[in-house]
DNA sequence: TTAGTCATCGTAAACGTTACCGATAGGTGA
DNA sequence: TCACCTATCGGTAACGTTTACGATGACTAA
């Protein structure tokens, strides 16, 4: 004899089955199903969030009023504004932002995709970015590739499930189809790329110098006196590769030198190709008097190795590289290379990408270049 | 003459002033108050992400159906749940985490707060971060505190703002309050510390072998025949230099060798601090043979700064640091140091941190040792 | 008085998702 | 036939916040 809970009539309440393991009736008299047994009460812990209702309860006043005395609003005395706020700042009140970005549309996050946190570039980039996102009141959620095209668009994928607000994005090695990036950039997501960008949508970019820089590099070592100068090229997909090979191509026109193909070889950057190019170039007929490392960490690899090999940087063998890191100050002899600036990088890019999210309609420069800087150090310096 | 919205009268509706730019009437027919003016309609534009109402609209089935259909969830026929799932890939519909979150009352999302990115040391932290968070599908949000206590407060009340499922913290050398530390753990937010940890508050730590790091690298040099070892510590404030001075202590009391005051010095990391400590240390009477840096960057200037004044290493002056960098291979002579595996600290840390989420009430392990390894190179080794 | 004014507050909808629970139709066995 | 059953669906509250708009009482000026 179960009692229905509409009605509260007891007779012609007749079992309808079972459902979701509870039992099911069914009043006759007012035609209403309804289920029996359990309920247990949640367990009340301490929470780790104060909200808008819990103050409004205490000051016995509605969520509004509450959100209009702690966003300053008008509409409100403010004796009420003020014994509100003292309240939040007691109970240390922190507006959920998921909740306030769920209601607006917006996450005030941005989303970071890089090949890989621990390398000194993107970690300089990272901070750049992180400071002008902080200045602006984003958020930041890093995700590495990990050179993976792969993870790329699965990590991509993940920051727009997170509604992310914009896109700062440094391809991996392997990115040659852009599809997905096309796609959001469609849809109006504001994104920027940097360092190393995608020619195929026009989104806005951020370039460094490279072909200048490596302009500036093998012009520095022509003019050192060396003459037969290779170079160390990254995968031949990367733009960077291309644009530096073509400065480096356009300093040896210039200066009227030779382009031999043998002194150019392109590979991924790991040490192994690096020493390997070397020992290949050093079994020429006519071996190179200098090399141009794409990647100060080749540079770098290729002046230890030729010093275990008692060749004499930087008389017999000149050795230059793109990117200025601590270590290249540290090795000796000490790297000439071509600055970067990565935070600097990192900076101008979330500048440009929260320039995209306000107003998304001003046509402003889409294309900005950050300055580096030639440093000359000894490892291109011949002795007169 | 103005009609009620109401009650469609025309009669006794009268002016009642204005409110926000627009004129206010009073229906006495039915006591109602209404404004006019204005409505501009919203200007429909590309959207960036499908809902479940989208597809709920399409199919022509509720979202509680698509939500069922989506999630795998039972009370739904195969042939529907197949229906929606293919509709949703066609829409490439991506479930937005935020609302999901804000919904569960979780976010998938920890936070990470540091002194600083572009150090190998946390960057090498951050990846292992990542990497486990990933495999947990949890997201990542960094802060960097630049060593500033109330930038780290800020981090932190923003962090929790974001309304992050727990907390990872390496704490800026400047912080020596934990009081909204302790109130965050006591409230039941999980966290794990890591690196410069606290020990005021009974989190879950992972501790490195500092200690034992110093002890074996102090132990060494005494064994290389180093008999006046000095330490160049970090900040006394810091943890990690109380440990490692302490192993830096007891080797020296194992071996019988005197503490001397003077040979103990404090100070920040800065190159500054290091070059006027090796002067001082040089002015003495009897200088010392050996210098234990506890921060490998102080021992690579001091390499450096040496060779520059002609003192022959390690044969004049044995030198030893702490935390391996490619670095401390490439710095000529090369670095004797204690590696700390960084990216397996963030591993631990963010493995510890999971299992403190799921499932808070298992008293585990909450003090976590990664161990590390000494690396013997020239820098200690002197030559026979 | 009384129409008009204003400051201040409450109500409710909306955002996207999940989960609880009721509704419905088509069964099955006695 | 009728009590009972089950698979499958829809309705809706709830999460925390903002905001459009109505409600209310006190005030002003004619």
């Amino acid at each position: 004899m179960e009692i229905c809970p509409k009605c509260s009539a007891n007779t012609f309440v007749i079992r309808a089955g079972m459902i979701r393991g509870k039992v099911r009736y069914h009043c006759k008299t007012c035609d209403f199903h309804f289920t029996q047994e359990h309920s247990e009460k949640s367990i009340p812990q301490k929470q780790i969030h104060t909200t808008i209702k819990d103050i409004a309860n205490i000051m016995g006043v509605s969520i509004a009023t509450v959100s209009r005395a702690l966003n300053n609003k008008s509409d409100i005395s403010p004796k009420t504004r003020d014994a509100i706020q003292k309240l939040a700042l007691e109970l240390d009140y922190n507006p959920n932002l998921f909740a306030k970005g769920f209601q607006r549309g917006e996450t005030k996050t941005i989303g970071v995709v890089i090949p890989n946190i621990k390398r000194p570039f993107f970690a300089g980039v990272l901070s750049g970015i992180q400071e002008i996102a902080n200045e602006h009141g984003y958020r930041v959620m890093i995700c590495q590739s990990n050179e993976s095209y792969e993870t790329e668009v699965t990590n991509i994928q993940g920051l727009l499930a997170s509604h992310v607000d914009g896109l700062l994005i440094s391809h991996s090695k392997e990115t040659t189809r852009f599809n997905q990036i096309k796609n959001l950039f469609d849809k109006g997501l504001p994104m920027v790329h940097f360092d190393r960008i995608c020619t195929e949508v026009d989104t806005p970019k951020i370039r460094q110098e490279d072909f200048e820089g490596a302009f500036q590099l093998v012009e520095h070592l022509i003019q050192q006196g060396y003459q037969r100068i290779a170079i160390l090229a990254g995968p031949p997909e990367l733009l960077i590769s291309q644009k530096r090979k073509e400065g480096y191509i356009h300093a040896l026109e210039k200066h009227g030198l030779a382009i031999r193909p043998e002194y150019i070889l392109h590979g991924d950057f790991s040490k192994d190709f690096a020493l390997a190019s070397l020992d290949a170039w050093q079994q020429l007929p006519e071996p190179p008097d200098a090399i141009f490392a794409i990647h100060y960490l080749n540079a770098v690899e290729i002046i230890q190795y030729s010093k275990e090999r008692g060749i004499d940087i930087p008389n017999q063998l000149g050795i230059v590289g793109f990117g200025d890191e601590y270590l290249a100050e540290i090795v000796s002899p000490s790297l000439t290379v071509f600055h970067l600036f990565p935070q600097k990088v990192g900076e101008v890019a979330a500048r440009l990408l929260f320039d995209v999210i306000s107003h998304k309609d001003s046509s402003q420069q889409k294309d900005i270049l950050v300055q580096g800087q030639l440093i000359i150090r000894k490892s291109s310096s011949k002795k007169a």
